[in-house]
DNA sequence: TTATTAAAAATTGTATACAAAGTTTCGCGA
DNA sequence: TCGCGAAACTTTGTATACAATTTTTAATAA
């Protein structure tokens, strides 16, 4: 499989990073620093900024460079509505498919993520809660899906990154475990409910309060002011 | 509205003619000739091909450039079935957030559409038809999922080019009206039902037949070699 | 001290040059 | 005539150079 192309590489190394948590939200992205650390031209580092911005992962302003994207309040709830349709939808497909070696592979992952939240290791943790989402789907054989759905995922760690408590990681796993024993017993409704409710309590756990208004320069000015301005 | 830079004016180009069949599946797409055609160097022109081959508009063939894509069958039916879950799902959302004014707008779509039909205007029936699927969704206020619904409406176009009925265009006026009227009078379930049904007509419209199994060279030559190989 | 402005530095935007890979053409031999 | 192979040509891949824009710094005046 050596069919990865050096763009590619350098693409999934930024993608991971911007994944789990290694660039937070917010941090610049320069050209050369990025070229000298993966030894290649700016030209190279262009197109994976491009590829990454189209996914949401990077925001480009131009003449001004790329930053690690920060999803406003509006953008993450669309994240977690997309979701919740697509990943329902596709759940009848996905039970209607699943072959044994399938779940007890879901069932892997959903070990390794708990392994790794035991362990502390939260990069790891992450990486394979979204894997275990993204197995999912991709029993419904629908590369189209799953591929959109790669794309919400990735985008959801950077909402979590940017909004969620700094304890809770993502998914719990006792829910994941829920969801693959309703699946594996091949109970619809009860799995798409699950689903439903457990993308729900992701979206919970963050607190979009704070920025849900218009960050208003007005009013954190005048509430500066209540503390008095020294003047008159 | 000057906030159009160079490379979006260049995309927007591609991908009207692209979508609106002008430039057909597999149409070869140097960059040489774009970069000519646009007055640009190839550096702008590899930008917006990128971004094209991203939403699966182009084919990019290392080291062999970039071509109109040609989706394939199992393809054709990814996008179809990833439609039916997205516009049925975002349909309730559509029919509660739905304003008069909006409903209008849709109207006035869908007459652009009939008349372009009428007037055999083949390329602006097919932008009017994709439009009005995609104001429907925007009315449910999420960009995200537009945004997505936007790539599929465009492939959708490829698709209908490459297996559609060469008289068949995209979608039946009759049906769109049929939708409209399901919406303003917030009937949702049967809303989603006729969409449902009239996803499934477009896509029945096509004959996947002919490409149904997968290619085998060996059927092939076996067929000719028996009307007579001349040998023995 | 603070505000304003100009110059300098850093960063991105775009074109061009050269290298690498692929395609076509032409000629040679069977 | 047909098949094979090499050279010429075409097209894409990548780096670099220079232009344009933005940001930072420094200096000056109120």
């Amino acid at each position: 499989m050596s069919s990865r192309t050096r763009d590619e590489i350098i693409y999934e190394n930024l993608h991971a990073a911007i994944f789990e948590v290694q660039l937070p939200p917010g941090t610049r992205l320069p050209e050369d620093e990025l070229a000298e650390t993966f030894g290649v031209s700016r030209t190279g580092i262009r197109k994976v900024l491009q590829r990454l911005a189209h996914e949401r992962l990077v925001d480009i302003i131009p003449n001004r460079g790329a930053s690690v994207a920060q999803p406003s309040v509006k953008e993450a709830r669309e994240v977690f509505a997309a979701r919740r349709m697509i990943e329902c939808a596709a759940l009848p497909q996905v039970i209607g498919h699943a072959r044994p070696a399938q779940i007890k592979a879901l069932g892997a992952i959903m070990l390794k993520e708990d392994e790794a939240q035991l362990a502390g290791n939260r990069a790891a943790a992450i990486r394979y809660s979204g894997e275990f989402h993204l197995a999912l789907i991709r029993i419904a054989d629908n590369d189209t899906l799953a591929h959109f759905l790669g794309e919400l995922v990735a985008r959801s760690s950077l909402i979590i990154a940017t909004y969620g408590a700094p304890i809770a990681v993502s998914c719990r796993h006792s829910e994941h475990e829920q969801i693959l024993d309703l699946i594996s017993n091949r109970a619809t409704a009860e799995a798409v409910a699950w689903m439903d409710q457990h993308l729900l309590s992701v979206e919970r756990s963050c607190s979009f309060a704070q920025e849900e208004a218009e960050p208003d320069l007005k009013t954190i000015l005048g509430s500066i002011a209540q503390r008095g301005t020294g003047l008159a």
